[in-house]
DNA sequence: CTGAAAGCGCTTACAG
DNA sequence: CTGAAAGCGCTTACAG
């Protein structure tokens, strides 16, 4: 025996919905649905209630249930090590305005370089049903990308450039502009150097500038002394104490390459405290090119990164592997730029 | 005469979905879900069976199709100006840690101080069906906070303070800020004083701070004469062409209170090349207190605002008024503290 | 404690 | 060009 279907109470979200609007339409949903989405489907007359309709009602799509239908979401989603560093920061900022400008909104993570954090932000991500994902280095579990592999969500490495990586990279190649900076102080006769770097664990990229550092000094048959390579926090308190170390030594460096502007500027700082003065007394570079260090006396030689360029470039491949499916986004690289400044001249 | 129900075929997203998962415990949909969701609804051992089907299959729910159900999404949003500025960047960090914390992700938006892509942003998360947000500000069209009412979305403004605010504030008081500057500066015997702004359009935080000089110098009998005021682009460049116009005239001021640390560390550096220096020559202040202000000689005199605790306090307010429906979030002051450094000193 | 099934608000394959 | 209706993957009111 059956009997009525038995009627289920559940309070709706209370707003308006398609269905209203296709009702004062006079349409039915599927009309609706295509106005805004197939526009080109629909007569132009239909079209033009359609949006009246909705307008007076001050409809608001639902992306649930759209996503659910659709099976897309226009979310993007991004994990970066901390918004806490301008460099991340600004590669979000270009991202963002891409993936706005497309009607994508972004979902942000930040892993703190903790890897377990970054994988259980991309996890949430996924459930979240992201649509693509930018990863900042490619230096992550293997879950991480083989969630993303087996989940066919597009995604790319942003940041580094490496032209063997397995993954999609849109950046730079830390390496080779290490490798840069030193042929930069060799030429100007530097013969004994220091390096003051942030930590190396979980980080491809601040690895692969120590190597292109060790590499090219080691094709000039020079290397860095133990006690001259300084390793720890990113801070320019870090920079500081590093460089109070190895200019009190007898046997000084006469330059010194730090890993980023901020330790850099720390260090010059320093120097300034104990009357040192760059470019008379020692030669040093960063990496980053904030915006201090242009203005900063003396000014800063400094490898410049559009950070902005690199976000922008990552939303444009990845709206691109989205529109065409089981498209693999293209590796992008993006070329840095050596900014010769007062910091660094001919060795002594 | 009615038929067969029609088949129609669509292509899941081919992903492992909840069903399945029911299937290979042995349970129904429902007890899936309250294994997750309500777990002391579900008996110990079904559980178990549960979680582990799940795990084998490495289900991730699907945040759509949850949404859709249950009208929640776990997702809050945050609108702040541009990331491209360090004390924003740090109010987001604040946030999504919290959020992370508990199982929320956020969705950020941009506006670039246009009030019309804040309100587009607003529009966008709306339509993602974020249950919260937090905004920068309340200088938004009035549109932006009638949507957020109409649909009962819980949201603080964040970063200003006002006490007569119609909105649940998390922040702190320009107004008063600005007011405590002057009167350090006044306490040095400063009487006379030059202003250099970024700009006030659509800023009600700017506008609080010029507003907060301008009372507590008439309360002294005293004034900012127009051409000592300048306002411009919030930047180093900008601060330094202003130091110089100010400086360049025969009637200069001994006080000049800056916008921000970044304004003022510009007119610092142009203030070196013309042979000027803090606090002997003028004393002159900041706003921020950004990690170079404390490092960079002279040290400079600013406000420290805790931008990371703006961030969590409002994340925090946030999530307890998702949890208790109807319940407008508490407004919450944050204290700024006055660092008093270098660049400032006994008026001449 | 557990299950059968309606319902959340859209999209879209199918039919006309 | 348009509509009727199934289906997207969950949650939850109801019944037991």
């Amino acid at each position: 025996m059956e009997g009525e279907p038995i009627r289920r109470t559940r309070n709706g979200s209370g707003r308006v919905k398609l269905q209203e609007v296709a009702q004062k339409a006079n349409v039915s949903t599927a009309t609706v649905s295509r106005a805004f989405n197939e526009p080109s489907k629909v007569s132009e007359e239909v079209r033009q209630r359609v949006f009246e309709a909705a307008h007076a009602l001050n409809w608001i799509p639902n992306a649930a249930g759209r996503a659910l239908a659709s099976r897309k979401t226009q979310i993007a989603g991004a994990i970066i090590p901390t918004l806490d560093n301008e460099i991340f920061a600004n590669q979000i900022s270009g991202m963002q305005s891409v993936f706005s400008k497309h009607g994508f909104t972004l979902l942000l993570g930040c892993s703190n370089y903790d890897p377990q954090e970054g994988l259980r932000q991309a996890r949430a991500m996924l459930a979240r049903g992201v649509d693509a994902i930018a990863i900042v280095g490619e230096d992550h579990p293997p879950e991480l990308f083989e969630a993303l592999r087996s989940r066919h969500v597009p995604y790319v490495v942003t940041y580094a450039f490496n032209r063997t990586s397995p993954h999609p990279c849109i950046g730079f190649d830390n390496y080779a502009a290490f490798r840069e900076i030193v042929e930069h102080l060799l030429s100007l006769g530097h013969r004994s150097f220091g390096a003051i770097f942030q930590p190396l664990d979980n980080n491809d990229r601040v690895r692969a500038r120590l190597k292109g550092v060790v590499d090219r000094l080691k094709d000039a048959g020079l290397a860095i002394a133990e006690d001259r390579c300084l390793i720890g926090p990113s801070t320019m308190d870090f920079g500081a104490s590093s460089f109070l170390h190895m200019m009190g030594q007898t046997d000084r460096p006469t330059a010194i390459i730090c890993g980023n502007d901020n330790i850099a500027l720390g260090a010059l700082l320093r120097a300034k405290e104990i009357g040192l003065d760059a470019p008379t007394d020692f030669s040093i570079t960063g990496f980053d090119n904030l915006a201090i260090s242009s203005r900063f006396r003396p000014t800063l030689t400094t490898m410049m990164i559009d950070n902005q360029e690199i976000g922008r470039r990552a939303a444009t491949a990845l709206l691109q592997a989205i529109a065409e499916r089981n498209h693999v986004p293209d590796p992008v690289e993006i070329k840095p730029e050596l900014k010769i400044r007062q910091s660094t001249g001919p060795a002594p």
